[in-house]
DNA sequence: TTACTTCGTGTTGTAATAACACTAACTAAA
DNA sequence: TTTAGTTAGTGTTATTACAACACGAAGTAA
């Protein structure tokens, strides 16, 4: 019954990163055929003893240099010829990260590893560029009813850089009032009584997300909304 | 590179139909190993020439005798003992389905074919569970916000069966006003001037889901909402 | 003619959302 | 030390969306 012709499986990661300043993503650039010397979503083959997603985490140690960071399974391309090699799907996960927390590692098989601003990305291979789209129309999404956010910023942070974070990945502008109104009222995050030094001017008080708040409120049926 | 053990890759459907009474799901009971004579989703092996799509309707095509129905990838599974013969990988998706458009018909690889009441599910093999709770899930988030729930209805209906059916999927009461209200003002179903006879008393509009109107409305960034 | 069933309809209170501008705190430069 | 410049932080109000609610009309069957 196993025999049947198999395709090959294939992992590749969407991987989000915020600096402050921008929305990115992190790419590899293909030290071998195809696509060589092109940049590509970070990627690699399923192996046998392994799921998905501890798949995902792998390839992404591995080639990457980044771990435990938030990821979720985003999609699944099988189109015939999305690979010259022959018959390849992907299991498509993407991933939220703090680019300051890790350092990059290109893997061997890599010319290099590059964060790039999310409105300034390069030509890439395979169908990189279509499973790129689904991943930004699915955390825009996912932004909105859950939050995902956090996981983007360090541990604490201001509420304006928050609403900046949640500006970039919306590509809108949110009113400053209402924004923290909303925030404040959901409970998820927590004054910690310090503030951001060092700035200009005004030192903003900084926030933490509260997750087993979160947690609790999540059982009693609330929803989040920014 | 692409002698990397491969795993298999099936495609498994969860269909989702409605005979005006209660939300049901087919089930095809297998007349081979494993999990012989139980019931399970109704799916078989991704062939090399075919996208994962088209592999879905293949399969529901040649097992079930169902064509045509709107279909959509659900999520990849792929726990490593999830079948018993090996690694095997799932890509599964879901479809809606009027059940009284097609006959069924049993595949010859299954002892048959059977829709079972969405509260009524007997044991199902491989995790076939899990696969079906994930598909419920997200045909309610669906439901909610594209109007997908026409595809298990005839062409033209009324709003009570309308209604009845988001309340088979929603499994809650909706308010018979405020659900009439939306749907009009929506513009997504338009009124025929024919109206269902053969029924015990008064006889009720029939409406017909407005695809043409619905695509023109989503370009101007319009929401639906049940 | 009467009893019964389903269809079809509006209003109102409540909650969520969106729009909007100034003062206080602090820094840097004159 | 005064002044100019920047960012932080805060409430109110109008609008819109949502939820709750009951009865008369149309039709059928006895």
């Amino acid at each position: 019954m196993l025999n049947f012709p198999r395709p090959s499986v294939t992992i590749d990661c969407v991987v989000f990163g915020y600096d402050g300043q921008s929305l990115s993503l992190l790419l590899l650039n293909r030290k071998e055929e195809p696509f060589k010397d092109m940049w590509t979503l970070p990627g690699g083959f399923l192996f046998m003893e392994e799921t998905p997603e501890e798949s995902a985490r792998r390839v992404l140690k591995t080639k990457t240099g980044l771990a435990g960071m938030y990821l979720e399974q985003l999609f699944t391309f099988g189109g015939i010829n999305r690979d010259p090699r022959g018959r390849v799907l992907s299991i498509a996960y993407y991933a939220l990260v703090d680019p300051k927390k890790f350092e990059l590692i290109a893997g061997t098989a890599a010319n290099g590893v590059q964060w790039f601003d999310i409105n300034k990305l390069p030509k890439t291979g395979f169908d990189h560029k279509e499973v790129i789209r689904a991943a930004i129309a699915r955390l825009k999404g996912k932004v909105t009813y859950q939050p995902v956010g956090f996981e983007l910023l360090e541990k604490k942070f201001t509420l304006t850089e928050l609403q900046f974070l949640y500006e970039c990945i919306l590509q809108r502008n949110i009113d400053k009032r209402n924004f923290r109104k909303r925030m404040l009222e959901s409970k998820v995050i927590r004054a910690t009584g310090e503030k951001r030094m060092g700035l200009k001017n005004h030192a903003p008080e900084l926030y933490e997300f509260d997750e087993g708040e979160y947690k609790r409120l999540l059982k009693e049926g609330f929803q989040f909304r920014i």
